[in-house]
DNA sequence: ATAATGACGTCGG
DNA sequence: TCCGACGCCATTA
């Protein structure tokens, strides 16, 4: 287009910035039953940290499968944690005996489907 | 430019 | 096992 909107789109909901688009492609690439920590997303992608990975979630990740990226101790992220103990458990997802939080050592994916 | 905030992570008590 | 404090990193006030 020939008018660039100017360097100001903080927020355009048919744009995404590269890096929410690319924290959005790995959780999209994450297999049902598995699981990445904030911080496993972020090592992946090489860039930012977990707290922006969560950030990116927060705002865009209504279309992704939000609930298969959490904490690194297992729990789910605040204030969702029973829709996403659904999720686990329609997925089989390895959870530990309390059944309050995933199993990180069997659920966690290893980057390859 | 400085301070506060947040879907985090790790350590210590 | 649960809770609090501190560290990280980018965004926002």
């Amino acid at each position: 287009m020939a008018s660039e909107q100017p360097p100001d789109t903080p927020d355009d909901p048919g744009t995404l910035d590269d890096y929410a688009d690319a924290v959005l492609g790995v959780v999209e690439r994450i297999p049902p039953g598995r699981v990445l920590a904030y911080g496993d997303v972020a090592e992946l992608l090489g860039a930012g940290g977990p707290r922006q990975v969560g950030r990116v979630l927060a705002r865009y990740g209504g279309a992704v499968p939000w609930w298969r990226v959490l904490r690194a101790d297992g729990s789910p992220p605040p204030g969702h944690e029973v829709r996403a103990l659904e999720e686990y458990r329609a997925e089989g997802t390895p959870l530990r005996p309390d059944g309050r939080r995933v199993d990180m050592r069997r659920a966690r994916w290893d980057g390859r489907s």
